[in-house]
DNA sequence: CTGAAAGCGCTTACAG
DNA sequence: CTGAAAGCGCTTACAG
């Protein structure tokens, strides 16, 4: 009989045969069937190129015998980085918690494939503006970096932002870019975006065209697209009526709702309506068929986001395309770098406008 | 001056003042600051009744002024478990990768909300059917349990499934809910939907009730929606026609798109359609449209999930709401009590019959 | 109620 | 290219 007899580690009984103790394999019992070090195997598992071929393709061998995986605790612990990302989606404390803004879904889809696809895993949770994001994910440290996403009153945060850029937090956020910003962030231009809904609608011969939504800096977002479209009707020789600008500070269909109804109620005649979001938009079009106003004869109505719903709304609404799967991926890849400590680019993601029936002004 | 100092573990240099160290306090320094052993930190700071109420406030401050947390890669590793659940989404591998079906996407918002409210973390995933879910998030340690979710061919990965309930790992699945199942599952009543479905038609005169969905072992779900339908046919003593059941696996719009293409091609009469998902509800509808066939007038339509969009479509869609809010804490819930050794009883959720205009047949 | 000690399973200098 | 050793920061018997 040839087999040799290792010492076990401790905690296992030497009479059970390694390969029998499901899920609890370590380095050790490796090493141990392969004759090398245990330091060994850890660098073969890893890739080291420290290992000759032929011990690796030893070591592997073994370890897929034993159905061994690293754990990821001891190697974490030891190593100091978790191989983990958080994404951490704040909504406004007054959304309904049965449902998530379809625009957020899209990118966590997005940015939960990026995750994968590049070795990472990823950690998600709901957050509460209050909370203390840093001491949660970072300090415990359960994740590398943090991907911020979500509305939500800019400047309510803005210290939070400031505090987590003081603490050396690797994290990155999902909003407007803006010159002076504490943090790293990456998003659409809605300048252009904005802009480029209120050339379309004037090219409709609208000439009333109401804005729908927040246009403060409180909601940065919605202040760039409320600028773009500005910036559009100064193009065609025509200033903002503040009269036709309504707060709607909520991406939801209730705002939306609410929104229209108080810009009936200014008497102001308007003959479009550019929503800040798909949702306030669809809210917007439930209050105009309410009232029997028909989109797009006699208002035409356009959005922003193209959430999946938009082009199954009747009519269909014309919106502004934001690039989830750019977006998660551009996120991430940034990410990654700040955890690399590499320099990030801000970046600036384009849009595209995508013209469907509710904005055909006038026609049937 | 009466400040004590206290020796600083290695690595540290002495002098440094612990709380500017930012993110690197360990439980020896709430040790050393508060005058007590290490271990007595760590049983104050997990609520052990083992501590007296005076060390632990004192403790507590200490923590709370060092802004310590504990390192969870070492509590986890010492502990071996991970306070982290798994949420594996396994899609149809010829899904567009841009888009997840809408279903899942609610339920991975409930389940988020579920594991944050019970203390747990979530590590989310895509997978395909071919991957070794057990091997990367059991063995590893990075998840206490599994939760697997997605359509797919039931009877492909149930070796799979056999194969995780043999090794132990803590896992259960959303989906169908039968008899000699491998592993533990938790589903809506999808008999009880189809046959909803099939009475409320009935009761709108409809008699040649088309079904879209496959109709097979393979994909279990949309078999007992069938059979629920047969069900109801059968109580008005109508039989089920195979000519109006057609195949449609895949829960998309292209796959409803072409399911109602199949039917028009069979040249059976129909006057109702009752697919086995909302997407596939979609598809069919504008397969409809196209051929100018009037929805509800010539032919009514009903789907299954009432997937948020489904209220906007025109017509609004007749559909089967799953509790998604239910349905994520009972996954959660039952998976902590498998974790705990704790018996779990497979469940059934109620569904509930939504009628909106697509059903009304004959109404314009 | 508290402390000293062991050890979870790795990675990584350090030495050869 | 390889091994012996230290140590990441906790939790948990064990002893008092």
């Amino acid at each position: 009989m040839t087999l040799l007899r290792w010492p076990r580690p401790a905690g296992r009984p030497s009479n059970e045969p390694a390969a029998l103790s499901k899920g609890k394999a370590t380095s050790f019992d490796i090493a141990h069937m392969t004759g090398v070090s245990q330091s060994t195997v850890s660098r073969a598992l890893r890739g080291s190129p420290l290992v000759s071929e032929e011990t690796r393709q030893r070591i592997k061998a073994a370890a897929d015998q034993l159905n061994y995986k690293v754990d990821k605790n001891a190697s974490n612990l030891r190593s100091q980085h978790s191989g983990t990302l958080a994404l951490l989606l704040f909504e406004d404390p007054t959304a309904d918690e049965s449902h998530i803004n379809p625009f957020f879904l899209s990118m966590l889809g997005s940015i939960t494939r990026a995750c994968a696809l590049r070795g990472y895993d990823l950690l998600i949770s709901f957050q509460q503006l209050s909370y203390n994001w840093h001491a949660d994910y970072a300090d415990t440290k359960k994740a590398d970096g943090l991907i911020l996403l979500g509305y939500g009153d800019y400047l309510a945060y803005l210290d939070k932002l400031q505090n987590l850029a003081d603490q050396g937090m690797r994290s990155i956020r999902w909003g407007a870019v803006l010159p002076d910003q504490p943090d790293i962030s990456i998003g659409c231009d809605n300048f252009q975006g904005g802009r480029a809904i209120a050339l379309h609608l004037l090219e409709q011969s609208c000439r009333r065209i109401a804005f729908l939504g927040d246009a403060s800096s409180h909601y940065p977002e919605f202040f760039e697209r409320y600028r773009g479209y500005v910036a559009g009707l100064q193009e065609a020789g025509l200033a903002a009526d503040p009269a036709l600008q309504v707060d709607a500070a909520e991406s939801t269909e209730q705002a939306g709702y609410q929104a229209l109804e108080s810009l009936l109620a200014r008497d102001t005649p308007f003959d479009a309506v550019f929503a800040a979001s798909d949702l306030i938009a669809i809210g917007a079009m439930r209050a105009l068929a309410d009232r029997c106003i028909k989109v797009p004869e006699q208002v035409a109505v356009a959005g922003f986001d193209d959430i999946p719903m938009s082009r199954f709304l009747n009519p269909p609404l014309t919106s502004v395309l934001q690039d989830t799967k750019l977006a998660g991926e551009t996120l991430v890849d940034n990410l990654l770098r700040l955890i690399r400590g590499e320099p990030v680019e801000t970046r600036l993601l384009p849009v595209k406008l995508v013209v469907r029936r509710s904005s055909q002004f006038g026609k049937s």
